[in-house]
DNA sequence: GCATTAAGTGGTG
DNA sequence: CACCACTTAATGC
């Protein structure tokens, strides 16, 4: 992690986009841009909330883990996004870790601004607030599948997930490069099985896999056994 | 070259 | 279905 002046652009990120032309002078005095690496880590669980981020570029993944290698990926945060708001709980610690899946640029505000910027600025809170209700139930959906599904569905369910947020490519390949293990992580299972999933799926021609992305061939079958289950 | 990490495979409980 | 052991491929110093 290191220092940088491309940052935000004070134009397109969540903060920004909303917010009040006047702010914008004093959101550049208290901010700081950073610069991470593929597989940075820019918190983790335990680590005390200082401030709050907002991804000008790049790709994170949100994840919880287990020892030293297990890990469930809980949610990814695309450009713009806004990265560790969880800090805005009365509870300052990290529930949950965040590592950089390409090169990043973030734009970081110290707590206490962020909070005096919410105070005056309606429009941001309740943009907030409908972002947080949306990752509850994100939340919520995930462990109902965790609880229920088998884990061929849950696979099929992390494969419909990414082409939601993410959609496709020109190709027709859903428009992100993960490795297995991260998809593994986000369906909720381990590396050898989901692996196994994915070429069940290649046979039955479900699924297409190339350079880490996918197309889907066939959603319908995809997901036949998700429309079962639930 | 050699060390390290990711991908891929079979077997077991 | 997870876990372990192992091979092969890709990457880097």
């Amino acid at each position: 992690m290191k220092k940088c002046k491309s940052g935000c652009d004070l134009k397109s990120c969540f903060l920004c986009t909303m917010c009040i032309p006047d702010w914008l002078p004093a959101i550049d005095a208290n901010r700081q841009n950073f610069l991470y690496n593929k597989g940075e880590v820019i918190f983790k669980e335990g680590d005390p909330v200082q401030g709050i981020f907002f991804l000008y570029s790049g790709l994170v993944k949100i994840h919880k883990q287990w020892g030293s290698d297990r890990e469930l990926i809980v949610h990814f945060v695309r450009k713009g996004e806004i990265l560790g708001h969880r800090g805005l709980g009365k509870n300052l610690i990290y529930p949950v870790s965040a590592t950089a899946l390409e090169p990043i640029t973030v734009c970081y505000l110290p707590l206490s601004f962020f909070k005096s910027t919410l105070k005056v600025n309606n429009e941001l809170l309740f943009q907030l607030m409908v972002n947080c209700f949306d990752e509850l139930e994100e939340s919520e959906k995930k462990m109902r599948d965790l609880v229920h599904l088998p884990v061929k569905s849950r696979v099929a369910q992390a494969i419909f997930t990414l082409k939601e947020k993410f959609g496709y490519n020109e190709e027709g390949f859903i428009d992100i490069a993960l490795s297995r293990h991260d998809l593994a992580s986000f369906a909720g299972t381990t590396y050898e099985t989901a692996f196994r999933t994915l070429n069940e799926f290649i046979n039955d021609d479900l699924i297409e896999m190339s350079n880490k992305k996918i197309r889907i061939k066939n959603e319908k079958e995809l997901l036949t056994p998700i429309m079962n289950a639930h």
